[in-house]
DNA sequence: GTTTTATAGTTAAATAGTTAACGATTGGCT
DNA sequence: AGCCAATCGTTAACTATTTAACTATAAAAC
């Protein structure tokens, strides 16, 4: 008789048997809904989406030149298209600008805008303090340790891109 | 001054400073992004997507009754709504079946197909191996700890729901 | 017993993401 | 100079997801 693990969430109990690494993806995924339920009625109150908010914190970077839409969507780990989209929406918004590289006009820079950078600023000033609650529950080691095992694992499937 | 921290990602050297809580959940929303990298191809050779698996490993498990399209959608954290759109895409590839329950005809219950359970079973064989290589890079132990962190930090977040 | 309320599921509109096809621009090769 | 290939961005079609509006059925209230 397997002796029930009573740690062990309830979702598992299809016809496929429990393993550690099924119970560690099992944890990132729920982890992650964790995030997304967290975070997405946060940024709604700045009418910002985590992604949008992502885009406007990549592409605010102090570099020599703002960043491509290209480089934007490297940094973001996407694909050029879903950029388009993003930017579309963040334009719209009046959030950022999209400027042709006079040098290579197949090239845009991305600006954010005045209002944006005012956006991320206001944003800024109470961050810290939402991502600290999202981690309440584990101490400061914890989150170390948790960053140390899960960038190891991402580290073992490095992107080819 | 305040002193560089050579271990953090280049993605962070925006406006707003690294800490240990940025950086936990930077990792999280990283480990997804490898999860869904390493997962979808995987259930593309099957003609599924991840929340298809999804969808049928928890309509398959063995009850008194098959589950209603509302239970499904309790046990996948999900909305109806989005049930509702998975489940056409899965009936139309023939893989579930919905009946209604005829005490209670606004009930639908979800039943997995012959086909279905073969496609489960045919996945299942080679699951185990693909569960294990995303998680090569952290040694069973490792993964332990994993899973105890990740679940601390859902649990301080319990679902009002 | 009829009306009201609650519940189950569907549909529509919005955002996010993917791949594939396309248009525009640049630059190399002849 | 002129064609060809590579690169940058957009668009289209698909899946996933949420919220809100809607339909159908059942249960409760009167």
């Amino acid at each position: 008789m397997p002796k029930k693990n009573p740690s062990s969430s309830s979702i598992l109990h299809d016809g496929f048997p429990v393993s550690a690494s099924r119970e560690a993806i099992v944890a990132i995924l729920r982890a992650y809904g964790t995030l997304q339920r967290l975070m997405e009625p946060y940024f709604a109150d700045f009418e910002l989406t985590p992604p949008q908010f992502q885009v406007l914190c990549i592409a605010v970077r102090i570099r020599d030149k703002p960043p491509t839409q290209r480089q934007l969507a490297r940094d973001l780990y996407g694909s050029v298209s879903n950029v388009t989209v993003l930017l579309n929406r963040l334009e719209r918004k009046g959030l950022i600008e999209r400027k042709v590289n006079p040098e290579d006009r197949r090239e845009k820079y991305v600006l954010v805008s005045q209002a944006g950078r005012k956006l991320l600023n206001r944003i800024w000033q109470v961050h810290q303090q939402q991502l600290d609650r999202v981690m309440q529950g584990v101490t400061v080691p914890e989150q170390k340790e948790l960053v140390r095992l899960l960038n190891k694992m991402s580290a073992a499937h490095p992107r080819t891109i």
